[in-house]
RNA sequence: GGGCGGUUAGCUCAGUUGGUUAGAGCGCCUGCCUUACAAGCAGGAGGUCGCAGGUUCGAGUCCUGCACUGCCCA
């Protein structure tokens, strides 16, 4: 069947089409493997976008890297699952939900917390898959049968386990105690919810008197407001300043409250004045204090953020409204010393952008310790990866400087606390079902109204989408994951809090842990005992290797931030340039550790790379339709062959040096590929691809089998299209994890309907086989080709004549381009090859030399044509050509001397090393070989670019 | 204040344990509508690797200091 193609390539039909097919023949759903199956695991979680989010740049890298590496193990044989999922996302939803109410003029609280509960699942069904949907676009290749939900039935069952299971290992508490407060969304916030941000503030100084004395104390603070609240004023116990106040008390302006002086490292001598007010219900410090000093706690400020009763004729007002009237009184009354600018670093809500009021409440908490110990102790150990490694560094300060974790939120969109408070005594009951009684025999119980911070339930998903508390085969099978992808933004939400809750659950109990010193172990038997639990810890992570990649910014290297405007919308990128090319660009500028300046110019590159690989199909289309009307050949020879033993190119002709060369390239290229893919160096797997299609492929190999490919050999044409087919449909395959569409498209045309799988997903990978036997980490390149050419994969000499081949060519194009010929004009040359091996090398390749480089007649000459004047040279050949045109002696002659300067420079490098007995003492011995071989081209090159200069100077 | 990173071509970035001639894309210059591709082809220019020391036979790569710059945490 003729192939008919567009002439340029129009991604967007294709695109839908696959993304389509691919999510409707559920391809990428992976049945649990049986026992016994022996196929290698590979299990990747996806970090879930909030249900209300919309795709944007970061998610887009996230998951085209996943998917790169999701395509790439499942191309190699393993049981790849990806896993796809939405998080409730507590806070953001309940907001949008709240916002569509009073659209309708309706508040939450008239609505009632069931009735809420049963809109905002309304919401979800409607609009919550938005962001899943955008990433069928991107081609995801997770199997959309898994799909998760953070608020699904099992995933709050298995919450709600966790939670008794924390609160009954004593490891959850309740208690009144700072927290962060965001006064907008009504609720407490945790510490990594606050992004701190330098202000312009100011700093006032108060003085408070001293009572029974004329003496003042001079105060200073950022937020006067809160005075109001003050109980004591802090000295430090060494500043001799104030050791005569110690236990004296002071008269709390405004509110003519004697308060004490206390002596306490809270302040620090060299801070202003080293005195310090102290409120204890509205500082984490303060608060602190207080409590070594049992002093009372004075809330003045409600949730939300208006002074309340205590603060007595500011009650009512806004807090940054009463910061106003304090000022003005204390100024009028003579309190206040004075005000000095200040960078403030405050404290705003990550979601709503409010300033965190820090607030006494009572709250639920995670006891933090003995979870981060283990997370430390498995990162230590080595038992998670993290690439770019430094991020481990950064996870261990993180763990080591944790905080107890408040995951009580005050809304109603979540996981309800499972908590109920009996009316008559009191007690508080944690249980995994609704009581119907306390202990006290008393039935009124009632439920705790808060509910979880969302982050809980999803840093348990590694085991809860595979089935926990349940004992399943899924666990059995895909835990612990292979991978996490995310952004280093999410470190501490994300994969730090899955360590913690992963290696807790997971894991083996705490007292199983062996003990140094203890007696109940015989010698020996404490290694064993210690073995034991390592393996246990060893399997109870979450996952076992860690990826951060980089952030998303613009061209200029800005943030991308709504407020600024330059944001990116990658479904406008994709409706401009296409899936493939976009997602080219992500992966060929993700360089580990590095943040990705975007820019479009480079997408419409890798888009110009996709019609290249277009045209390039076009071009086997047309020859292999021309071959089989001409009944030559037919595509049915290569669609027949079996698809075992198929990874690489197999049945591939290597008689000519090109055919040779490029097998060498294809799998040299196939083994970087992988390589730089098991070591999440997506940046190198696309140059590498590219350079081998574009630079290799299509310039070269292409251009050299055209002859062959209409030949009226009947052999030639079959093994040309044989061949062309062979390698093209591999390098598809090699391709196919970063450009899926076009690949697919392409491949599946090749085939015309009858492929051996149902998709270019399902079929090996290039040479991924032997890989899996080394520990490719430890290979050089060098080691990489020598173990190519054992395998018969590679051919040093073919490359090496390949090289020379393209030198000689592109040195004739350039002499036409100094000489000025015109394009038509079929120029004659003069070739000297003083090596017999190359000049049978030139002699064979002439065809080739007379069409790509536009040349006449060849002549072989026997002498050198160093002294010719316009000849160029390599250590290799001379070569000549004979033209009419005047050469401009000037132009040549700055040309050969920028030359000779190189080649001198170079030269004088190498003789310094090689004259160095250090050197030839310490150098590798393939260095020192290298440099000798490299001097000798050198001497030769030199000795040719001298003679040519006195030939045209003279 | 504590910690981490960056500085390589006009721009955006690679450069893996130190080793032979520092690479790519885009941009730029010159010539071509050569039957796959002008989203292309061919040829070309462009870098004292932020600065100053040090280690080494050998430094873009390791160490120290400095300058500029970005991020995270408090």
């Amino acid at each position: 069947m003729p192939h008919e193609l567009p002439k340029a390539y129009e991604p967007g039909a294709i695109e839908a089409r696959w993304a389509e097919y691919w999510v409707q023949e559920k391809l990428f759903h992976v049945e649990t493997p049986a026992p016994g199956d022996a196929r290698p695991v590979f299990t990747l979680l996806l970090p879930p976008p909030n249900v209300t989010g919309r795709l944007h740049m970061g998610h887009m890298l996230n998951q085209t890297q996943m998917d790169i590496v999701a395509r790439w193990h499942r191309m190699r044989g393993h049981v790849a699952l990806w896993l796809p999922g939405t998080d409730h996302a507590g806070i953001a939803t309940q907001m949008m939900v709240e916002r569509q109410l009073a659209k309708e003029g309706k508040k939450r609280r008239e609505l009632g917390r069931e009735k809420f509960i049963e809109r905002v699942w309304e919401w979800r069904r409607e609009y919550g898959g938005a962001i899943l949907d955008q990433m069928k676009r991107l081609g995801a290749s997770v199997d959309w049968g898994r799909e998760y939900f953070t608020m699904d039935d099992n995933l709050s069952h298995a919450v709600k386990e966790v939670f008794v299971r924390l609160y009954e290992d004593g490891l959850i508490y309740r208690g009144k105690y700072i927290v962060n407060w965001c006064s907008d969304c009504g609720t407490a916030i945790s510490d990594l919810e606050v992004k701190h941000e330098d202000v312009a503030g100011k700093l006032y100084e108060i003085r408070y008197p001293v009572v029974g004395s004329d003496e003042f104390i001079t105060v200073a603070t950022t937020r006067p407001e809160t005075m109001l609240g003050d109980t004591a004023v802090a000295v430090n116990p060494k500043d001799e300043r104030y050791t005569h106040l110690h236990g004296k008390h002071v008269m709390l302006p405004l509110m003519n409250r004697e308060i004490p002086i206390i002596a306490d490292e809270l302040a620090q001598p060299e801070f202003g004045t080293g005195a310090v007010k102290v409120t204890p219900a509205h500082d984490p410090n303060d608060f602190e204090a207080g409590l070594r000093h049992n002093l009372p706690q004075i809330e003045v400020i409600d949730e939300h953020a208006k002074m309340n009763a205590n603060a007595g004729p500011y009650a009512g007002l806004d807090r940054f409204a009463a910061r106003e009237h304090v000022v003005e009184d204390l100024s009028e009354q003579g309190f206040l010393v004075g005000t000095k600018d200040y960078t403030i670093a405050l404290g705003k809500c990550d979601r709503s952008g409010t300033i965190v009021e820090p607030r006494l409440s009572t709250q639920w908490f995670i006891k933090i310790a003995p979870l981060a110990k283990r997370a430390i102790e498995v990162v230590e150990k080595g038992y998670i990866r993290f690439t770019p490694e430094n991020y481990g560094q950064i996870y261990l300060n993180w763990m080591h400087n944790i905080h107890d974790w408040c995951i009580s939120r005050q809304l109603w969109w979540g996981h309800r606390i499972p908590a109920w408070y009996c009316g008559a005594c009191k007690e508080v009951v944690v249980a995994r079902e609704a009581p119907s009684a306390c202990k006290c025999g008393c039935t009124k119980l009632e439920q705790d109204t808060d509910v979880l911070d969302t982050w809980f339930s999803s840093g348990l998903l590694p085991f809860t989408t595979l089935g926990w508390p349940e004992a399943t085969r899924d666990e059995e099978v895909f835990y612990p994951n292979s991978l996490m992808i995310t952004g280093f933004d999410i470190l501490f939400f994300w994969v730090a809090r899955m360590i913690m809750l992963g290696c807790w659950f997971k894991g083996p109990p705490e007292d199983s842990r062996p003990m140094l010193g203890s007696r109940s172990f015989a010698s020996g038997e404490l290694d064993r005992e210690q073995k034991r639990f390592d393996d246990a810890l060893r399997a109870s992570v979450p996952f076992r290797e860690v990826y951060i990649h980089a952030l998303v910014r613009d061209a200029d290297r800005q943030k991308m931030s709504k407020t600024k405007g330059n944001v990116l919308d990658p479904i406008e990128v994709i409706g401009k340039y296409g899936t493939d090319a976009t997602r080219f660009t992500l992966a060929a500028m993700a360089a580990p550790g590095t943040d990705i300046a975007f820019s479009e110019s480079r997408t419409a590159g890798y888009r110009n790379f996709a019609n290249k690989i277009w045209n390039a199909a076009r071009f086997m289309f047309m020859n292999v339709d021309r071959a089989e009307q001409a009944k030559l050949w037919s595509l049915e020879e290569f669609q027949k062959k079996p698809l075992s033993g198929r990874a690489g190119l197999s049945d591939f002709a290597t008689d000519t040096v090109e055919d040779r060369w490029i097998v060498s390239r294809f799998n040299l290229t196939a083994t970087e590929v992988n390589l730089a893919l098991g070591d999440y160096r997506f940046d190198d797997a696309a140059h590498k691809i590219y350079s081998f299609f574009w630079g290799d492929m299509c310039d070269w190999y292409l251009e050299l089998i055209k002859p062959r490919l209409t030949s009226n050999d009947r052999g030639e044409v079959r093994a040309a299209c044989s061949n062309l087919v062979t390698l093209f449909e591999a390098s598809l395959r090699l391709l196919h994890p970063m450009m899926p569409f076009i690949t697919e498209e392409i491949w599946q045309a090749i085939y015309d309907g009858h492929p051996p799988k149902q998709s270019i997903a399902l079929v090996p990978f290039p040479q991924g086989e032997w890989l899996e036997q080394v520990d490719y980490k430890l290979l050089s390149e060098l080691d990489v080709l020598r173990i190519l050419e054992k395998r018969a994969e590679a051919d040093p000499k073919a490359l090496e004549q390949m090289t020379i081949l393209q030198d000689f060519i592109v040195s004739v194009r350039n002499l036409r381009a100094e000489l000025k010929v015109e394009p038509k004009v079929k120029v004659p040359i003069e070739v000297f090859a003083h090596e017999s091996e190359i000049r049978a090398m030139l002699e064979q390749n002439l065809a080739a030399i007379e069409r790509l480089a536009s040349v006449g007649k060849i002549t072989f000459v026997e002498a050198s044509l160093e002294k010719v004047a316009g000849a160029r040279s390599t250590s290799r050949f001379d070569v000549h050509a004979v033209y009419e045109k005047k050469i401009d002696v000037a132009a040549e002659r700055e040309r050969l001397t920028k030359d000779l300067e190189k080649i001198e420079k170079e030269q004088a490098n190498g003789q310094r090393q090689l004259s160095n007995e250090q050197f030839l003492a310490k150098a590798p011995a393939k260095v020192v070989e290298g440099l000798k071989t490299r001097a000798e081209e050198l001497r030769v090159l030199r000795e040719k670019t001298l003679a040519k200069l006195k030939e045209i100077s003279g």
